[in-house]
DNA sequence: AATGAATGAGAGTTCATTCAT
DNA sequence: TATGAATGAACTCTCATTCAT
């Protein structure tokens, strides 16, 4: 979460390169009551977001899930941009931190997909609205999304690497282009299958698996 | 192309049951003059909206491109929201027709899914659009966005199951989970290596489909 | 006044049964300033309704003389409908409360029906614009309409009714059919002398009163 | 009915004094065919804004009414005020046309005017819309709107005047007050018993004219 | 820190009227 | 005469953001 607070600023900062200045990022709220409306803002912004994508969300409909004044919003972010920032960047780190523990838990690369996706359709189906956000981000904040992506390939690729240099995995097929077509999977299981409608997931996950352990064994 | 107009005329005809129809659906263009008119609208909006994305996009902006007065978007859409819905069918069914021939033309399973998966990435690099367009439909018109990914994935299913039938493919790996892999790999390979980058087809369609022949084989 | 915004307030609640109440009601000011912005905001409306008629008036042109922003309109009223109604409920009251104390401190059926009339003159003298703001909710707001034409036909029926009882009119003359043409005589007597031309609200109230009080005689 | 196209002309004429001149009256369509369209867009014309009101009303929707294209409409007149104008007088004229015969054949100056409210109510039964129309008409040509009551309100005041010579009224009651208190009550009564609701003409006109009648005895 | 009134740019949509065919 | 496409001014309403309290 750290990770993504620090990234959210860093945005901030640049954001509209030549434009006027206007938006000074928030400082940390001082007093634990500062720390629970933030959090609240927060959690508003995902569920009015989910709901209703950014566009038709409003910061009115945030505040008024939130239980606080309007005007309360702009002490903890400075734009609606920002609240939609952070929500992807904390989604974003929330979905890496409930995979990689699956992914590190299970003995082989093979295996570790198999938990990996697993682990993942558990997330969406707790948190279906991350499609919508994470989606729109596309629009919003192209930087958030190219990110997102960029990175979870990045991870896929890393341990299909490593599964190679083990000899569990084709060397030839431990590329950039095997990484995004698993992700690339994965998306649309999880949409189908956790988003749509509820599957159930360790049958979705095996047959995922079976899929791709046949195609990459060496 | 007739079917999406077909379509669209459907959508609005039935759209809000319940609320009065005050948005009616336009009658075809009567005049040659007429039918340019239309056709340059929907290209502008596709522009537009392929630049700019839904929200951000104008039907001012849209006249604008087309060259025609604001006016006379109305003439044609009945809405912001019309044009984008007979976009997406439109788009829906422009990939479909370049896609279904390439893959009838291949000889046996995997080789038609690799050739689908070639035109397919063949047809996004001249139409990067599409992804924001068809992405933002989940928002604008939910149901455009379902239909477009459920029939994609019937047809790959239908396939695998016929190869399964032809003894190309397991016959247990014929079934829905494995279409959507497919698609959801596709859609990936897509967004990465024609949209963000220009890959070479041949290349990332070949390996894709190694990995999924391997993954498929009896 | 209170039973207007009574009215006002129910009648946003229950417009368009089925539809969804996107437009929905204000909340009352909280702040003494948010009292005088809306109260500054009808009495402009009456002004620019009065001047221009509802279709011609515009919320631009109420903003402009209540001397507040376009958008404030909108913290207050939730349509130009809304307004209109909040309006024409809160004239229709105005006339009452002017016309009935002037009734009750008559002697007597016909002296109060005289005593009714001069009050009504000259209220309307005073605010010529009623005869086009109420004129005009025949289309705009047709309920407000009949309520206000059926609810003061109730009111001099009843006093009709009293006055027979007293033996002061004819029992057979204390009708609705008397009721309604007495309205009509007081309306068109004030839209000639009144708000056509200032005449002599004594003198036309006098003349009126002969006129039906020789009518409605025993 | 020529009347009303001779003052429509020359409302037309002095129209917006000091704008540009605009609009150029229509001439009289040369053929029969040219006259049956003129004919079908005013009934249409009535149609539409006795159902819709003035402004509400459209152009395209007269037009489609009377089933000719939108542009046919201002080959027979210059614009939309100008066939609400004609309708106006149009309207007025049929009234005076239904009640001066009637008035005519009654006997006797309360007769008369009895007989002149009953083929008023009936007339009213008719053409429900000529209300909604003539108040309307205060808003889109008030030089209609006052001319229509004018000169209804002088011709019961010359027959006042009449019946007071013959000795049938009161001389002191046949003024201008008394004319439009009586206009005012047909009107009212018109609107509660003829629009409104059915109510039984005869009766209505016969409790109106016991009141006048004996407030009028001499 | 919190409140809620105030602001105004900006967008979608309508429709009377014109005009080329 | 008739047609229907084209035009663009005008209007209502939204909502992110600011600010006085």
């Amino acid at each position: 979460m750290d990770e993504a607070v620090e990234r959210e600023r860093a945005s901030e900062r640049k954001a509209e390169p030549g434009a006027e200045p206007r938006i000074e990022p928030r400082p940390e709220p001082r007093t634990e009551r500062g720390r629970r409306t933030r959090r609240a803002i927060l959690d508003a912004a995902s569920a009015e977001f989910g709901e209703l994508g950014f566009h038709e969300g409003s910061v009115s409909g945030i505040t008024r899930r939130a239980g606080v004044a309007l005007g309360s919003f702009y002490t903890y972010f400075p734009s609606k941009d920002a609240v939609f920032r952070a929500l992807v960047n904390d989604l974003s780190d929330q979905v890496r931190d409930r995979v990689a523990p699956a992914v590190r838990a299970a003995t082989g690369g093979i295996a570790a997909e198999r938990a990996g996706l697993e682990a993942f359709l558990g997330f969406v189906a707790d948190h279906k609205e991350i499609y919508r956000i994470v989606d729109e981000a596309e629009f919003v904040d192209p930087d958030s999304f190219r990110r997102h992506y960029s990175s979870t390939a990045r991870r896929i690729e890393e341990r299909l690497r490593a599964a190679a240099e083990r000899g569990e995995v084709r060397a030839d097929a431990a590329g950039e282009v095997q990484a995004w077509a698993l992700m690339g999977m994965n998306v649309f299981l999880g949409l189908r299958f956790a988003v749509w409608e509820d599957g159930d997931p360790r049958a979705v996950a095996a047959a995922a698996a079976d899929l791709i352990g046949r195609g990459l064994k060496p």
